[in-house]
DNA sequence: TGTACATCAGTGAACGCGCGTTCACTGATGTAC
DNA sequence: TGTACATCAGTGAACGCGCGTTCACTGATGTAC
């Protein structure tokens, strides 16, 4: 066969996002390179000329996810309406009954940071700096004045995000996970109203990264 | 060979032990039966004389680790000076560099959460019940006046927790982690102290549980 | 007291199976002449 | 314009390996007589 410019790329795009998908909902280890590659539309032996072993593609997939997940929550900060602080709309767009159902297109920090942090260097560095930048994103949108106090509200309100998905996703008992993303987002948003104060005097300060 | 009286239930709670703490480092699908067998001294065939399959010594695994955490988490809060508030004293230990660093012997729940919450659901059901003891013992040491707030709240912290030690562990750059456990630390501690007055406010209702 | 047998926690070879990875091959199209 | 060949994304059989699980066996001690 002979295929036209691009379709490599393209294929290869097509297979890290099926592996995306895949790792999020199965977990790492328990979805095959052949299973993926099926999954993809396509036979496993020619897994090879696009990635070097399973292990790249874990660090692709990752990355490729938390972009994906960055230029969400973009978005739902972007649609925060005027005087709404806009990680309140990140708290609730997170800690969603959608989002906890949802695995296969969710955040990969709780479904795939615990195996990440165990093992393939590669995807645990990607992870890191993935999840720098989905920090900023999170800082820039925040209350406070001080630039370090706004990444550190931001890590730590990521922190409740992605542990409370976590914990909400391993129950068993559907209206106790219901409680578990309802009693950390009322906490979340009862801590970001508190803070608005601070919020208020901080507006109109010069802005940092808009463009 | 003929045992002494108890050898059996000694061995069992041997193998347990052994794969909690496996389990947790190098996550339950990454520790076959045999390299668990070996680490508690036995060969891999005698396995099967205490579990029904890998699934139910995973499930016994969960629950044995969730109880001796609890059991911790109590004696830190029994631990709290006067005056003090406990949850703090569980928020200071459990995200503490050692306990990110000693996963062998740290919390189930940021280790082991997402691989359960995929499969295995009779450890989904362990996991489930131990949660809600956790969050009890949380939940009685916590300010405010109404329980369903107390709940609510150790659910929130809980959460917090979990993701910050799951994410610090995750990443590669270990300032970065230790500023994760900072940030959420700080965030969790100031939360408190703002709900101080309620607390005092609490102070000499009757007990709940105490025994 | 001595002998034959039952017990049963633990052993280790063996089973079928699916894994990650390799490699000789395919075949429609682009290029050389 | 027509023919021979190079290209290379994708195919599928095969590799060595380790997995969870099974099972015939071991052997020191307790029990029956």
């Amino acid at each position: 066969l002979r295929y036209p410019a691009g379709h490599k790329a393209q294929t290869f795009r097509r297979i890290v996002e099926t592996a995306c998908r895949c790792f999020r909902r199965q977990g790492i280890n328990e979805v095959s390179v052949a299973e993926l590659m099926a999954s993809a539309g396509l036979s496993h032996g020619g897994f090879y000329a696009h990635f070097a072993s399973k292990d790249a593609l874990v660090a692709a997939a990752v990355g490729h996810g938390l972009d994906v997940k960055r230029h969400l929550v973009e978005d739902w900060v972007a649609s925060a309406e005027r005087g709404e602080n806009p990680i309140a709309v990140v708290v609730r767009n997170y800690l969603s009954t959608q989002h906890r159902d949802n695995i296969g297109d969710g955040c990969p920090l709780p479904a795939l940071s615990a195996e990440i942090a165990r093992g393939n260097p590669v995807a645990r560095t990607v992870l890191t700096e993935k999840l720098m930048a989905l920090v900023a994103v999170l800082a820039e949108a925040g209350p406070f004045d001080d630039s370090a106090q706004r990444e550190a509200s931001a890590i730590a309100v990521l922190s409740t995000l992605v542990g409370a998905i976590l914990l909400a996703r391993a129950t068993n008992d559907s209206r106790y996970s219901d409680e578990i993303l309802r009693a950390s987002r009322e906490m979340l948003l009862k801590s970001l109203r508190s803070t608005a104060v601070s919020k208020r005097r901080r507006a109109k300060k010069q802005p940092q990264l808009s463009g």
